[in-house]
DNA sequence: CCGCACTATTTGTATATACAAGCATATACA
DNA sequence: TGTATATGCTTGTATATACAAATAGTGCGG
């Protein structure tokens, strides 16, 4: 025996990635639809002139991550997709609007900087009274009102966000491009409308309303936190769970 | 050489998950703080008398659920935890009640066998007047409501539903159990009480509240559909995200 | 025609081995 | 003193091997 064996790999990429990307590959192009059997390990590892365990790898990460479904006896299949969409995804409420063929509009009611109180302090991870941007916009579907947003930004992450053009684009999108999202936080409950939100959303004061609370944070820390108030008559939220 | 070897495992459990199982008990015991540092490979090897590959699979998984972290050269460390709870986790509200350390406890209002009305027949896929099982319960966090359940149930794939003590167990443990649940559909809104869900819910008409309609599947087909209807001042939900 | 044993294939578990690469500390040298 | 170098530990990649377990199909006997 001795295992004598070649200059190990020498590349960058470790070999399972390889694998990985061909397989994914396939199944982005189509050519492999879901409940289609992929090669087996043996046959990949023929095929790329590794061993089955490193073969074996590349099956295994992939099945994880929800890409294939394995069976002993069987073989390994290409997985259904996932129903995209979650709850808990941040969507952009223009998008949104949009893909239900309407028109989105929005009502810039402030933005401005001001000092951070105390809770906008300790939600963003501030000092109290130092400055935060803070934007009011109303988000609009064919004109009605869907939305009421109320949002505190983070100056040091996101410094250009009072330069936006929030009437083209919205807070989340700038967000997302100038600091890519680590984590969400959300909470949701039902309030009554105030007289103020009333008067925003076109709606009768004590008027049942869905409250979300959502924190969105990059690796450098907290970038924004927003009030997110949407007429109980007007707006639903869904998801799907697959297990 | 010959790599000659004792009679492979024989045991059902295989060997990593013992060892899985080993660090998740420190860990939750409270042994191993987060950023403590675990046992490297090799020592885990040792102690389990185990192989340097199996040692490693065990950290290796451990890792990929989020439960260690690995740092090549310098070792593997107790991950920080994540917060727990999803919106979309399936929770047991006596469980959630009982998390809190409240007393939980439930009054049944209906249970019994009636015809599917039209939109009860769609959403569980049934013909229309076909029979289904049909329970209304008001679930309490010490003595106080905080979730008013309307449940429609299909009798092929829960045939025991209405004899479950619904005073001891709630509707969910029950259908878990019969049935292992493989999709979950959830919508969420605000919605004003009716007079009915007020008195149930001992509010006043008119109030927030946050309805959410849950259908729940298992490979047989939908299993039962609900609407949850919670005070808005006495319940919220969370959920966090990461990327 | 039905059931049973057998076989080939495939995934799953486990091991021993070799080397690569990252990190920290100790050591040697200027 | 300060900077290289070496050493030892760690995780990461890769291979070859052996056997276990699940599955589908084949063929044989009743």
């Amino acid at each position: 025996m001795n295992t004598a064996r070649e200059p190990v790999n020498q590349g960058n990429q470790p070999r399972y990635a390889a694998i990985k990307s061909h397989i994914r590959d396939r199944i982005e192009a189509g050519d492999w639809q879901p409940h289609t059997r992929v090669p087996s390990e043996n046959q990949l590892a023929e095929e790329f002139q590794v061993s089955r365990m490193t073969a074996r790898r590349a099956l295994s990460e992939l099945t994880d991550e929800g890409v294939l479904v394995r069976s002993q006896g069987l073989g390994t299949f290409v997985a259904e997709p996932r129903p995209a969409g979650s709850l808990m995804e941040i969507r952009n409420i223009a998008d949104e609007v949009s893909a239900r063929g309407h028109s989105y509009s929005s009502r810039i009611q402030r933005l401005e900087e001001t000092a951070a109180s105390a809770a906008v302090a300790l939600a963003l991870g501030l000092a109290e009274t130092a400055p935060v941007f803070h934007s009011r916009i109303v988000h609009c579907d064919n004109d009605v009102p869907i939305q009421w947003e109320e949002r505190f930004t983070n100056p040091a992450l996101a410094p250009q966000y009072l330069q936006q053009d929030f009437s083209v684009s919205t807070p989340n999108a700038y967000l997302s491009a100038v600091a890519p999202l680590t984590e969400v936080d959300t909470t949701v409950e039902a309030i009554a409308a105030d007289e103020e939100i009333a008067r925003a959303l076109e709606i009768t004061a004590g008027d049942a309303c869905l409250q979300i609370w959502r924190r969105t944070m990059s690796s450098a820390g907290v970038v924004s936190f927003a009030r997110l108030v949407h007429p109980g008559n007007r707006y639903r939220l869904g998801a799907q769970l697959r297990f």
